[in-house]
RNA sequence: GCGCCUAUAGCUCAGACGGUUAGAGCACCACACUGAUAAUGUGGGGGUCGGAGGUUCAAGUCCUCCUAGGCGCACCA
């Protein structure tokens, strides 16, 4: 390695170890590629674990849960924003000395993997998988699920993210299934786990029920949907009367939009409280109805008359009690069945008739009023949706294609109608219908036989270990966390299906004898079959059909007649993801002192819908097996948009291609972009391909020309730089106090999750770094000043270990460049107390810039170009002392002067007082005519009169003004034709002279031949070392500044020879300008020998 | 459907308790500057503060209604 040469190091090919340096705009995806590559030869990533110590218990570790993505298809932004942030963190707590492990997990089993199964197999039913083996489906579920596997290592790869996928986690490995079986058994010995008969929303094409957080995965669930809606008449039954009145004959109105639910009808509930009345309708039948229903059916009941004819008026709590003849024959007899119940919180009177057909298994308020009445629901419906035995006459006919049928038979009052049962009315009828999130089928709502983990038991429990996690944002916590902890209802965790861990319960098959093993390891299973479930090939397997193969007798039975089999179902997915932070380690097989340890984890990270999926279930099962939370921190970010601000969508193309964008752009620009956006504290995000560019040019550039301005001066001057704080330079000590300052910051933001304000303070230092600092600097740089070099080397240095997580590949490139060493992230991070503080001259140099955007501005108006160097400058009122050459320098002023506010000079320039009425103070005592006082003082119609004894007397628009309902400032006035004056924000002014002498303008124009023959030179391709031959013609004012400023323009532009002349003849690089004001001149510029 | 939140420049968002001329960043235009910079500096255009009423000396800010969007809950037979 050549001494003083920068890069020390690099991945750059074309770069020749004895022609070093860096190009001037890199090809970042080029450059990344070259980094992983470095990554993957070099090991980096291992050794930044290795390199740190584990501590005594695992005390130094910072345990993250990786969140087990199903693979279904590529990774998209979703996927990639939450990667970044999960590779972020890590890589910080690394830089802080912790011990950060990183497993990638997959998460394998479910509906998802069974169903693409099934289209790959090309089959549709549950039956064709049985008749071909659960053993073959399972195989091919096994294959299919780990299909993207490889595209998503590369994926992940690519975006720089540091992961171990050789150790990774799957929930089908024997392991991690031991483990949730044995939380399952866990829970079941508790008594949290119970066998039930729940109404759930069902699937009948995947002839699944759906846990309730699984229904609300996509908005789209809820669609609108046309169903046909009938109201049909109930003939009472009942030989008593009301008020006198005989009910019998009478018609009980319902409404359903359900007709294939009317055959299990069971009871009619209504309102107690609501007004019923009996009405007599033209066809000759008396309809029972709520009174505030009565006009919606107009048609049918008083079609010709202004008024129903009203037989009986009466309360729904008169109703109760009245029995009928149910619409279908089939459960005629039912016990307790076909009466008028109560059921106030169910029944209104916005829709339908305010009667309400009750069908006990095909709805939640259904089952809740027949089992507290006592009957007993029916289910003549099947797995597969289809009606059966004793519904004879649609058996197998799907519920929803059963509806026409059944309502042509009741209309018929034909087949199974029982006779008096009335057909009012038949209407279609639009409403929002819940849709499988998988297969977009209609559900149904049926009573189905389910394992339920009871939630409602411990989510008391849940809220108070809630608040010990610390959320991102915060609002989290109690807001949607903490509310659908509220509102959480029991769990059901058994899917009637083949692909997953199964549900370890084995049941006696005789109900006589009755009997329930619950296994929780393979040891208990293994003591009690005399066997371990083994698969094909004889390796320890829990999936079905190896583990259904397990059957004994049932030692309860003396008969020795009936046997022990498992129940069949599998468990719900999200019970095998809730179980990460244990099962990932086979806890509590293994690694149980570790768990003591690293339970709860210190972060994880998802999206926000997670509240009801990942992090809800992680929550469950941490407070139900350890009474603690599963982690202590958790970011949950919004949702990435589409460029149209709508969902990213694959038909609609609405978002750039992922992998084009890290060919084009990269992934660090990819990076940036995400996690600088609000979307991690909340919001969304729309995805656009401007946006990725806006932060290669925000960001990754501006440090990338710091790095190839201090290499190129470095190699330039063949200088060794080294970090160090020492120089006592007024510019190297602002910059490295505002180093500290943002290095604070990071820290801090880092420390709450916060990356987007991280990224925020990254680009405000930048700004400060490259547009202030080294170009205030370059004259330092180019005279060789060691100081300077040092001071850039240690800002440049300590940038890149600040914001490694968040430019990881190419802080990388930038940092081995600067040092030689093996990784930044292998480095540690930076330490405030490493670099000097120094507020007051932040603070003044903070004066400096803003006296020269005042100056700037001042030059703009007067429309004085910033070449042509003035005579003075003076500041009034702003402390920028040891400043005056910074400031005269930036903005071509011969000399610079500071005054004190106070003194008379400063008074004489132009200036004024200026009063401001105070409105909130001046306005409830002048109420209306604090208007005319505001006018005052804008129009100028205002006083102020200091008395002998120092107090002033303010008027405004003729009102007196008391003290403290007025300001009075002083500003800088209008300025005359030799000087302006320009104010500033903290109060203080400037006055520039604006006076331009011949020789100012012949400097001035002189300036401009430099400036034109840096640019002649920089066409040319000349080094920016190279020595010229310079010769210029042009107008005698032109040629009469060239010979005056000789020395000067000779200087600037590394002219060893020099020649003005009448025209130019010489061979080389000629090029025609305009210089001073409006003269033209001709330069040639050749290199020297 | 019920509840909560939001609506301010082309885009993303600030605008305690009502207070006078509604700001910032990005984008756009002009000029300036440039011996690292695909940068930068200065200036400018751009807003009936979602709509309609009301309270008040004064409303982006408070109240009512409406409209649009988001989120949560429920699913209604």
């Amino acid at each position: 390695m050549a001494e003083g040469r920068y890069p020390k190091v690099t991945t750059d090919p074309s770069t020749a170890p004895d022609q070093r340096g860096v190009p001037a705009s890199p090809r970042f995806p080029e450059l990344e590629q070259r980094v992983l590559a470095y990554w993957a030869e070099d090991g980096t990533f291992q050794a930044s674990i290795d390199q740190r110590d584990p501590g005594e218990n695992g005390s130094n570790e910072f345990v993250f849960y990786d969140g087990p993505p199903f693979a279904n298809g590529l990774p998209h932004y979703g996927h990639l924003l939450t990667g970044y942030v999960k590779d972020i963190v890590p890589r910080y707590q690394t830089m802080r000395g912790k011990r950060v492990e990183r497993r990638f997990g997959w998460d394998t089993h479910g509906l998802p993997a069974e169903l693409e199964a099934m289209r790959q197999l090309d089959i549709k039913t549950t039956d064709e998988i049985h008749e071909m083996g659960i053993d073959v489906f399972n195989d091919a579920c096994r294959t299919s699920v780990m299909k993207y596997a490889d595209v998503w290592q590369d994926y992940v790869t690519r975006q720089a993210r540091w992961v171990d996928f050789e150790h990774d986690y799957k929930t089908l490995n024997p392991d991690y299934m031991e483990s949730v079986i044995w939380a399952f058994k866990t829970m079941f010995d508790k008594g949290l786990i119970y066998e039930g008969f729940r109404v759930l929303p069902y699937c009948w094409n995947d002839e699944t029920p759906l846990s309730n957080h699984e229904l609300r995965m996509d908005d789209d669930v809820y669609k609108p949907r046309q169903d046909p809606a009938v109201t049909v008449g109930y003939d009472v039954t009942s030989a008593g009367t009301i008020d006198g009145v005989d009910f019998t004959g009478k018609k009980l109105l319902i409404w359903t939009t359900t007709p294939w639910t009317l055959p299990s009808n069971l009871a009619v509930m209504v309102g107690t409280e609501i007004d019923y009345v009996s009405v007599t309708a033209p066809d000759g039948n008396d309809y029972v109805l709520a009174e505030a229903r009565v006009s919606a059916y107009k048609k049918e009941l008083f079609p010709e008359a202004d008024e129903p004819t009203v037989t009986w008026r009466g309360k729904g709590a008169d109703l109760l009690g009245l029995t009928y003849d149910p619409p279908f024959t089939y459960y005629r007899g039912h016990e307790n069945a076909f009466r008028v119940v109560a059921a106030d919180d169910a029944v209104t009177t916005d829709s339908g008739v305010g009667l309400v057909h009750t069908a006990g298994a095909f709805g939640e308020v259904d089952k809740e009023v027949t089992d507290r009445e006592g009957i007993e629901p029916v289910m003549p419906v099947g797995k597969d949706g289809k009606f059966t035995h004793p519904v004879e006459a649609y058996v197998g006919l799907q519920v929803f294609d059963a509806n026409k049928p059944i309502i042509q038979d009741l209309k018929n009052v034909s087949g199974p109608v029982t006779p008096g049962t009335v057909l009012l009315r038949q209407e279609s009828y639009e409403h929002s219908y819940p849709h499988c999130w998988r297969c977009r089928q209609p559900l149904i709502y049926k009573g189905v036989s389910s394992w339920f983990v009871e939630v409602t038991a411990f989510k008391a429990r849940m809220a108070e270990l809630n608040q010990q996690i610390r959320w991102v944002p915060e609002h989290i916590k109690d807001g949607q966390f903490g509310k659908w902890i509220d509102n959480a209802r029991d769990w059901s965790i058994t899917r009637n299906r083949f692909w997953g861990s199964p549900v370890p319960v084995w049941k006696s098959d005789n109900p006589e004898y009755p009997r329930i093993d619950v296994y929780g390891s393979f040891e208990e299973i293994e003591r009690d079959f005399g066997t371990l479930p083994l698969n094909k090939d004889g390796e320890k397997d829990l999936h079905r059909p190896w583990v259904d193969n397990l059957t004994r007798p049932n030692p309860d039975d003396p008969t020795g007649q009936s046997t022990m089999r498992r129940v069949e179902d599998v468990l719900d997915v999200w019970f095998d993801s809730g179980s990460m932070s244990f099962a990932q380690n086979h806890v509590p097989f293994e690694h149980n002192e570790w768990f003591e340890h690293h339970f709860p984890g210190d972060f994880i990270v998802e999206y926000i819908g997670q509240t009801r999926g990942w992090f809800y279930t992680l929550h469950i099962l941490a407070t139900a097996l350890f009474d603690k939370p599963a982690f202590s921190s958790c970011v949950s970010h919004g949702i990435v948009l589409g460029s149209d601000g709508n969902k990213m969508s694959k038909s609609l193309r609405n978002y750039p291609d992922v992998s084009e964008v890290f060919d084009r752009d990269g992934a660090d620009a990819m990076r940036w972009f995400l996690m600088s956006s609000p979307i991690l504290r909340g919001g969304n995000l729309v995805v656009t391909e401007q946006g990725i560019r806006d932060s290669v040019r925000q960001v990754m550039i501006p440090l990338w020309n710091s790095w190839y301005f201090f290499q190129l001066y470095a190699n330039a001057a063949q200088l060794e730089a080294e970090a160090s704080t020492a120089s006592r330079d007024p510019l190297d000590l602002y910059i490295l106090a505002k180093l500290r300052a943002y290095v604070a910051e990071m820290t801090e933001a880092m420390d709450l999750y916060y990356v987007a304000d991280a990224c925020e303070a990254t680009q405000r230092f930048l700004d400060v770094l490259t547009n202030w600092y080294i170009r205030r600097s370059r004259e330092r740089f180019w005279n060789e000043e060691q100081d300077a070099f040092n001071t850039l080397y240690t800002v440049l240095e300590t940038v890149c270990r600040v914001t490694g997580p968040l430019l990881p590949l190419t802080t990388e490139e930038v940092w081995r460049g600067l040092t030689g060493g093996r990784s930044v992230h292998l480095a540690d991070w930076p330490s405030v107390d490493d670099l000097p503080a120094d507020d007051d001259l932040v603070a003044r140099m903070d004066a400096v810039r803003d006296v020269c955007s005042a100056t700037s501005a001042l030059r703009k108006a007067r429309k004085l170009r910033n070449r042509l160097p003035l005579a003075g400058l003076t500041v009034v009122g702003a402390d920028v002392t040891g400043f005056e050459e910074i400031i005269g320098d930036e903005v071509n002023v011969k000399g610079v002067r500071l005054l004190d506010a106070e003194a008379d000079e400063a008074k004489s320039y132009g200036v004024e007082q200026r009063l401001t009425v105070n409105a909130r103070a001046a306005g409830p005592r002048l109420g209306k005519n604090v208007q005319q006082a505001i006018k005052g003082s804008k129009s100028g119609d205002w006083t102020a009169v200091v008395a002998p004894d120092g107090t002033v007397a303010v008027t405004a628009g003729g009102l007196a003004l008391e003290e403290g309902e007025y300001t009075l400032e002083t500003v800088a006035g209008a300025a005359d034709d030799a000087s302006a004056v320009g104010m500033l924000p903290s109060g203080a002014f400037v006055v520039l002279d604006t006076v331009v002498t011949p020789e100012l303008a012949a400097e001035g124009l002189a300036r401009d031949l430099v400036r034109a023959v840096q640019q002649a030179r920089k066409d040319a391709g000349f080094q920016v070392e190279d020595r010229i031959s310079l010769t210029i013609a042009g107008t005698p004012t032109v040629q009469q500044a060239a010979r005056t400023h000789e020395h000067l323009i000779a200087q600037e532009t590394l002219a060893t020879s020099y020649a003005v002349v009448d025209a130019v003849e010489s061979a080389g690089d000629v090029s025609e300008v305009s210089v001073g004001e409006g003269d033209k001149a001709t330069i040639a510029v050749v290199l020297a020998d």
